[in-house]
DNA sequence: TATGAATGAGAATTCATTCAT
DNA sequence: TATGAATGAATTCTCATTCAT
């Protein structure tokens, strides 16, 4: 979306510019576009950038004059993802105590996988040591934020119980859109995965004595 | 489980090597090891055969020795776990009808955790256009191992409800292990995965009059 | 001397350029210093004309439309030089047989120093194999008028004794000012060059009999 | 001539290796000898690590088997010659005290002139913001023993003269070392810069009260 | 005319794989 | 057989120069 600060710490100070032009902008788009493809396919590694330049219908060195290594454009994925997370999630908290837990499970995996939709996430969150820091920035804040609309929801959760939960939640929607893609189109997996997270957050944010579902809950 | 990286057999170049009779097997063996290690960390392309060689004590004249191509290294690693899926799977099976639910979900995860215990695993089966036939071999094998016991738990079940609770399961543990290292040693995370799947299967599995859910609920 | 570098000029990107007039010779001024300086910085090779361009707050395109390309412009550094050079020493030689030696050896450091004032001229000067007939022009022009300049003090020199001096004067400078901003502001080795600089004219240019330096010379 | 142990903050952990086989040791020969050459010829940004390659002999793949990157090639051409700096300066200090003021002059242009020897030196040695430690420290450590071999020779010399001499006669041979290439062979300019060398040092050196050349001295 | 963007040849660097000893 | 070295295609990145608006 918006090109971040590259990295200061280059040696040379070559002028990374945000594009200033209509078709600059179109331009980026569609490299951030090819490069989400390449990377889902491939990961990170196997991505060529100059794959990444012939899908996008650009040359290599454009692709060079909006960012200015290979990092760069996986942290600019991701930071965009990480740019609304808030927003997203603050808009959801308003409304989240009014939710049954059939309802926040679903809409809370929505939520979630919607942030997963472009698919080079599932592959740059994975695990590895030397992530980049926006992408270990972008794992945190959504587990943080996760957690935070539990406890909106079930006040009286206990911090570790609701980041427990999120860590489940965030990776059951993870698995989920992972493997939509290969996953028989006639497959009932997704479904069974939100049947699955439901049973999973009622039983968790059910009051204790009401271990059987309360009448009324929903 | 862990082999040993035999790094002091040689001080000096000009070293005798001595007891380097059979341990073709050993050398092997640690090879394979930090092949595990490597791409649990980097993914397989970012692994190099340099850094596993360096690693496994091995010089790299010798992985080629022993391994004709870095693909056949990773087949290797997942060949081997291929093999005793069926056995492992064919004795499970012999006792699983008598299991309860509950310890029926445990056992399962636990078997199929095992088999992810090298974590090269969740890297290798992770998706990817030009996997090699034999990695693609292991993931639908023990999907349908794991279908098959399900069944064999519970013959009345739809052959298509087993496909797709065994792929939740196995993602589950898939989830469970990959992120195992990175949990907050204090986390209580792989219990909830595990109690997430106990109610999991518990409403798959459980007899079709108990499938109405409390009144009301739903 | 040091020409400002123009860069309030435009604070928007649609800002207007009303006061664009003439100053097509500010612009070139400008990017002429730049130049310079990026040059006497990085060297030639290193040099980049993003960077000139930046730093002459002209925009790359601006620098194109002046200059057909980048050793064009170092062309025209050393041509604007080139271009006094004989203004300069034609002045000079004309009081020069009046000069004591010490007087010589001070004003003509002075004269050569100034048009080392440029940075870029050391190195641009320096020795390379792909020189352009430029660059090389200069480079003998300023040592036949300093070899001239030398037979106008003092006549019975030898064409070839006079070459030999003005080369060694000539290095003297450069030396001086090539490092002077690496001096200890405090050193006095520009000092030093000068001392040592009036020593050697004076045992050169000193009639034979006066080997030991005459009384009163200095 | 001894691989110095390269950058550590190298994202990839390459082992870069010092030769280990006589064959080896002489491609590293080999490959130095080709990049003093080309740098010498081209400076170090023009200096292409294909054309190193090329020269020596060498396949581009050998030279990042020695060297890990551009930067470490033109420091270890530096390095080597930091390492007998020392020595050389030693031994030549031990006999120093003995030597009249223009065999010191000689033999000390004589000492540094060697150290420059290979030519790359000099461009390497050029100014620049971002030279390597390894060249600055090259530069600092030769200014050092220059000076220190001065105050030997001369003991009641100030700290501050001696290091302004240094940086004299140093550069004074860099100029000498550095056009001598393009010199007319039949040129008699390095016996200028000899000359002129002897008298400043005598003027520097030389007793106060002596300021007319003591009879004998030369 | 001014300028942001496009271009692509060329340079640095990596690494799987082969080979000679 | 063991292994240091060689190889070179593939990859990332740079930058002078051109172009469309």
């Amino acid at each position: 979306m918006s090109i971040p600060s590259h990295k200061s710490s280059s040696k040379k100070n070559r002028a990374v510019q945000a594009p200033q032009r209509s078709n600059g902008k179109l331009r980026v788009a569609a490299i951030l576009e090819a490069a989400a493809a390449v990377i889902a396919e491939k990961g990170y590694e196997g991505a060529t950038m100059a794959e990444i330049a012939v899908r996008s219908g650009a040359k290599i060195g454009s692709l060079y004059r909006f960012f200015p290594n290979k990092e760069s454009l996986a942290d600019t994925i991701v930071v965009s993802a990480r740019e609304n997370l808030d927003a997203v999630f603050d808009r959801f908290d308003a409304g989240v105590r009014a939710l049954s837990i059939r309802t926040l499970a679903d809409d809370l995996m929505d939520l979630i996988f919607e942030l997963f939709t472009r698919p080079a996430f599932m592959k740059l969150l994975e695990a590895g040591q030397d992530w980049s820091v926006k992408r270990e920035e972008f794992r945190s804040a959504l587990l943080r934020r996760t957690a935070k609309t539990l406890l909106v929801h079930t006040p009286n959760l206990s911090k570790k119980s609701a980041a427990d939960i999120a860590l489940v939640i965030v990776l059951n929607v993870k698995a989920m859109a992972t493997h939509q893609a290969f996953f028989d189109p006639a497959s009932s997996a997704p479904d069974e995965f939100r049947d699955m997270t439901r049973l999973y957050l009622r039983s968790r944010l059910a009051k204790p004595r009401l271990e059987r579902v309360a009448p009324g809950e929903r």
